[in-house]
DNA sequence: CCACTTTCAACCACTTTGTCCCACATCCTA
DNA sequence: TAGGATGTGGGACAAAGTGGTTGAAAGTGG
């Protein structure tokens, strides 16, 4: 599982080098060296081992062709998305199109979120924590799931 | 199976370069260079690999004639459609009826759709993510159908 | 049915890009 | 402080992408 905040850098060739941590842990888990790269909201990467995609295809699949909710996300997973391995330096191309979207050059954090990765812009991903605090309410809400 | 976004170019004679990446799929998991070009809605390109789009003949031409649905989408599909060959340079030429409706002229998006590839004007195709963002609402309905 | 025109597919050659690899720098641990 | 592990930069070469020319075939009109 991935897990916490690694800082990395994306260098001028729009290269992620993946913390070591992380990289530990896609070694033992993950079979293949594929990765699909993409971005719900345009604003921070989704790294997804390859079959940790594939997953999510799966249960895609069972929903109809029109369902609207699925044609929105697909088509911006799409336009993000790309397919990429990694390096002998453990380093993976972020997508032109991505880095600029999302900022992603210079410092970044990679970030945990269990099954996945996340790259965020370092300024970006500091605002939000510090805007947007966590409520009684969001605290209700966990409580009410019994976390 | 064809994944994510790689930008192309449609050149000054409506040749557009398939993206390596999905080139190499082409190679590997399907026979002949020939692919069927059409459009359903006029808006977007559609490449089946020949063998795809047989497929779905098939399917078609179990439904009786006087379908009405079925008449509609041949109508569609006939009108934009062409059989096509890839050159030495892996370069398609896109039917100039689809190219003036969907605008795919410059720069564009070659986007896999798993079995087919669909091609869509870049900038259009940029506007329609930022202007149609993935809402809360839309993350509940994912949430909701366990994704 | 022939001759002229136009179109288009195939090829060639050049340019650009991206991938891979090497070597160095830096950090951390022992 | 030494040595391994981690992180960084950049160069070389192969791969990908581009543009243009030519010859054959298809289309058109007389």
């Amino acid at each position: 599982m991935f897990r916490g905040n690694h800082p990395a850098r994306v260098d001028e060739k729009g290269r992620l080098k993946v913390p070591a941590e992380f990289k530990r842990v896609v070694d033992e888990k993950y079979s293949g060296a594929q990765y699909y790269i993409t971005s719900l909201d345009g604003k921070r990467a989704q790294i997804y081992p390859f079959e940790e995609w594939q997953r999510i295809e799966e249960k895609l699949a069972r929903l109809s062709t029109f369902n609207p909710t699925k044609k929105k996300f697909l088509d911006r997973t799409n336009y993000y998305g790309q397919v990429v391995e990694m390096d002998n330096q453990a380093r993976l191309l972020v997508p032109s199109l991505l880095r600029e979207a999302a900022q992603l050059k210079g410092e970044v954090a990679v970030v945990g979120m269990l099954t996945y990765l996340e790259v965020r812009n370092l300024e970006a991903y500091r605002k939000e924590i510090e805007e947007n605090a966590f409520t009684a309410e969001d605290e209700a809400t966990l409580d009410g799931l019994g976390i």
